[in-house]
Order: structure tokens, then sequence, then C-alpha cells
DNA sequence: AAAATATCGAACATCGTGTTCGATATCATG
DNA sequence: CATGATATCGAACACGATGTTCGATATTTT
């Protein structure tokens, strides 16, 4: 591949991750990056169809090259058996994060689905305080609200997502059998 | 308040909600809604400044007029003891969820943010596979697995939202806590 | 050295936003 | 019902962002 397009691309790729420490990406601009990145308009449009694009694409990078390693067992670095344990390939995933939290942070804090959400966790916060208090447990209660609450809300969007085909106490039972034993 | 507000008011909800049903929220134009709502331009700037504040109304609304009872008990409609169970109360907003799933669902469907957790979920389906093979429960597979997977998500967004405080693997442990025993 | 190709950057058309203002229609009130 | 208040209308406007085009220039490949 051309130097050229090379360098460009990783122009740009820096000047996105720059500019996500101060913006949103959608407050972002076209204009914003090209000017960071110092990179002509069309020259960017040639690399990019839309800002958008963009976004999948480094997203895309993001998992190939960052995490791909986390799930394939690395040969001669392993002594288990060839198979790692689910905590370690999640803590290694979260260590990865937190190396690229500058980028993935922007990236999550998105906007558009979360004015909803924001009003029903509000909601939710009250009619689960019960739930929360009688129990004994190691687990701070800061984090089994959050996993509480924020389980909750993903189950709701998926049932949705899904077409609303399961009744809504069917949706319930299932949903405080998993919470259930839980919380000890 | 003078009818002529109210009308436009409606109107404005009326074609919000109907246009719901084609696009998603981010896609609408605030020209979409005025000629949905058959009223001029300046009449909508009259009453919300943004697009957005017109969906923080509207969510507001919504949780003020639909929710609003689903946490008080009702007075003379309640023989437990003026204390609705929590199964008996998210039944109900699931309920009312469905009633009004064109809404939601749209409000719900929207985009920015998804970009990143598409790939991040498709990551993770592959790391919780064993997980959801070694266990014998009522709860049915997909549902358990999306509620792993949308568990697991929050929890990595709180968990960024609050400045990574925690150590990677406290995280992986309490997370591991709270969904070990749900498997039941 | 020559041909191929990537970048530049200015100019342009298009679209959505939010504002302004005078004319018109509707309302609340006495 | 008459009148002052106020909400709506709708055209016009300034602004900013998008995505395209094209000839000139710079860099790379062979």
């Amino acid at each position: 591949m051309d130097r050229r397009q090379q360098k460009t691309r990783n122009a740009i790729y820096d000047a996105l991750t720059e500019l996500l420490k101060k913006k949103k990406f959608e407050d972002l601009t076209v204009q914003d990056i090209i000017d960071e990145a110092n990179i002509g308009r069309s020259t960017f449009y040639s690399h990019f169809e839309t800002k958008d694009q963009l976004l999948e694409e480094m997203c895309r990078e993001m998992f190939e090259h960052v995490f791909s390693h986390d799930l394939a067992p690395e040969a001669g670095h392993d002594f288990s058996g060839g198979h790692k344990g689910i905590a370690e390939r999640l803590t290694h995933v979260l260590y990865h994060i937190s190396e690229h939290k500058e980028n993935i942070s922007a990236i999550l804090g998105g906007e558009s689905e979360q004015t909803f959400v924001r009003f029903f966790r509000e909601y939710l916060e009250d009619a689960f305080d019960d739930v929360l208090g009688h129990v004994n447990t190691k687990v701070p209660k800061d984090f089994r609200k959050q996993f509480i609450i924020g389980s909750f809300v993903e189950t709701v969007k998926w049932w949705i997502a899904t077409g609303l085909k399961l009744a809504p106490e069917q949706v319930v039972e299932y949903y405080l059998t998993l919470i259930g034993g839980g919380s000890k």
C-alpha cells in the first residue's frame, strides 16, 4: 500500500483519538478532524464515505488489533492446558479498555438512546430500593445497584428488540430468577 | 392555558409518535415534524428550543403520566398491606411499555453509542460460550445469554462512567459473584 | 525518467437549523 | 360583542455542516 495512504490514515486516526478527549463523537465535525489531522477535505472523503464509517472502521481495527489475543490461548505462554479461565480473560479485556480509555469512554458516552434510558434508570432506582436493603453481601452496594439496574435495562432492551414475544410476567420471572441467587 | 397552545402541543406530540413508527428519532428533521403536525415553523420553535428538548419533554410526560402509578401503592386496590411486590410492579411497568411500544422502541433503538457496543457484544458472545453450556436451568438459553452479556456491558459502562476507580480484577470478581448464583 | 496515483484546496450545491417579523386568526375578558 | 392580548402563520434570512468536483501539485512506484 502506498505510504501516503498509510500516513493519511494514521493522521486521521490520531486526530480522532485526540479530539475524542475533548468532545463527544457526535459533536465532532469533519472540519474538526481534517484540521486536527492537517489534511485536505477531499482527502478525507477519499478514505471514508462519512464520519460514521470512520468510527465503524476504527472500532473494527480496535477489536482486531487490541482485543484479538484475549480469546485465543497464546501458544507457549499458557500452562493450564490451552484454556484460560473466564476471570483471567475478562480481566485482560478490562485492562485493554483501561489502556484505551480515552477513545472508548468517549465512544461509549453517546447520546440519543440515553435520554430515555436516563429517565428509566431514575425511575428504577426507586423501584429497586427495598431489594437492595435486605441482603448481606461482600459486594458493595453501589456495585450491586448498578448491576441490578443495568441488567434490567438491558433485559428490557432485549425484550423490545426481539419483538416483545415473551409475556411481561415471564420476563420478570426469568429476570428475578437470575438476579435472585446473585445476592450472596 | 390557551386552547391554541394545547392544540399545537398535541399536534406535535401526535406527529412525533406517528413519525417514530417510520424513522429513528435522530433521522427526523424539524421539517418532518412540522409538516406532519401541520404547523408553522416558528410555531414549533416557540414551543421547543430544539428537537432534543422535544424528546426530553415527551419522555418526562411519559414517565409522569404513564408510569407514575406503578410505584405508589394504590389505596383501595391493594389487599396485601399497602406494599406491592416487586414482581407485580415490574410487570406493570413492562405492560405499560408494551402499550407504548412504538414510541419507546423507536427511542430505545438509537445509534451513536451502539457502534462500539455492537462490536463489544459480538466479542463477548464468544467469551461467554462455555459459561452458558455448563448449567442446568429453567431459564431459556437465549435469555441467560442476553442477561449475562447485557449486564456485563452495563457493568463496564458503569465502571468507565465512575472513572475506572476499581481494579479490573475487582470488577470481574464482583461481577462473577453476582452472576454466579443466578444460574439455577 | 516516466507513468501512476495521492494529496491539496478552493469552489460549489445541498440541506438542516434556528431566528425574525409583519400579517392574520383565535382567544379571554369585560 | 367589542377589544386588547396572544398564538399562529409563512416567507425570508444567516449560518454551519455535508459531500462533490476538478485542475494543480507532490510523492511514489516501476
